[in-house]
DNA sequence: GCCAATCAAGCTGTCGACAGTCGTCAATCG
DNA sequence: CGATTGACGACTGTCGACAGCTTGATTGGC
């Protein structure tokens, strides 16, 4: 979803379904922050705030749990998702389960056009890096990331990175409240791109460990440094 | 949903809320094949039969559509998942990913306790395997799988292969009307457990590639068979 | 006889309302 | 003065109802 900014909440919701709308507004309101982690949320207060029933508040906040932005507790209410340093450290483990795997899949077969959509992708990923919209460099890289494990062509796979996808925002939002991630991120992709282009099993192997190494500490540290 | 056996007394009071209880239908309905694949289930007429309201009916079609049991169109409703081929291979796919993972995880550093509980679970399986119960057998063989990951520590990529083992259990369902597993399946843990035994990592890599590869093959000929 | 427009039935999306439950806070008892 | 209890307020779980859409059949035209 790309970030149409909206101040208002009323504003926000048109004509959608109200379901799709209301978990579009949590959805962003929670990776910027406006709620704060384990805060509990009112179904009252959102649909009052939100002009509309309680219903479609409920169903878009069983659609955010799902994808682990909200838990709910019986009777509770929903609250938002707050991360420990060790469900930090999971995502991350997954997400590198998960893009290993496109890894090893693409890495014997890996076609020409497969290959030069993934390089677009990562030139349009450090125009934005220099662009200075924090916001929109993260997009671009998730979506370098999904463009991958997509050319492996297994859809199911997919589905379970856009659902870790709604997490990660969660971790990396946490810390670009304190610092911009530097460029070499965006440049850092093109090492991914020669181990694919040089289609051996290990070294594709030995990229994304490293690209995903390198990621995970950087968040890790935006973490601890913001707690200090 | 392993039969609730109540350790804690909390949990003997918590009042289960109607949309789980419903959703528990639903899964167990659709996994029996009560409902055919691809089939439109109306709200009205669910909520009609369970003595219930639309509201619980619809949070909890949401909560299977989510497990992958059920997909929705808007205005339209929902249908019961049927699987093609292709979805039949990537969910085996994924499931290979994330047991790949898990048994690297565990290879250098598997606990006596650990490799003790895995083989426990194995000896109760194949004593499921001989009481002639197809469905328990299921259960028990998925529960080894969920304990060996689980065993790897990451609760993230436990939560992962619990959504799949739904569709799992959709895969498995659909033969099993035709045949049943024959007992060498329960057996071939034991060459997972002898891997992890060794430490040896490219051992326990090849030992769970063929594990999976036999059950997808099963599978796969399964519902080829049944087609015929 | 076939196609298109129309219409009725059933369905989903959404709403407001009620009842039971949980947390809070003050009053009471030890 | 601290702990317990009771009542109050707010909230969730659930319900029935209405409006608009989807669908399939019916009817009219060519």
């Amino acid at each position: 979803m790309p970030a149409s900014s909206v101040a208002t909440p009323s504003a926000f919701i048109q004509q959608r379904n109200l379901v799709e709308q209301v978990a579009d507004y949590l959805t962003q309101a929670i990776i910027e922050q406006r709620f704060a982690p384990g805060e509990r949320l009112s179904e009252v207060q959102l649909a009052r705030d939100l002009g509309v029933s309680r219903a479609p508040v409920r169903e878009a906040a069983r659609l955010l749990e799902s994808r682990g932005l909200l838990v709910s507790q019986p009777r509770r209410g929903f609250f938002v998702r707050a991360l420990d340093a060790g469900e930090l450290a999971d995502i991350f483990d997954l997400r590198l389960c998960l893009e290993r795997h496109a890894m090893e899949r693409l890495a014997g077969a890996c076609l020409p056009e497969t290959l030069a959509a993934l390089r677009r992708q990562v030139e349009i990923l450090c125009e934005a890096s220099g662009s200075g919209d924090e916001s929109r460099r993260i997009e671009e890289d998730l979506a370098f990331h999904r463009l991958l494990i997509a050319s492996a062509g297994n859809r199911r796979l997919l589905r379970t990175f856009d659902d870790l996808a709604h997490e990660l925002r969660l971790c990396i939002t946490l810390i670009t409240k304190t610092h911009e991630a530097p460029e070499s991120i965006a440049e850092s992709h093109h090492l991914l791109l020669d181990a694919l282009a040089s289609g051996e099993g290990p070294r594709c192997r030995e990229a994304i460990d490293y690209h995903i190494g390198v990621a995970r500490d950087y968040v890790v540290r935006g973490i601890d440094g913001a707690r200090e």
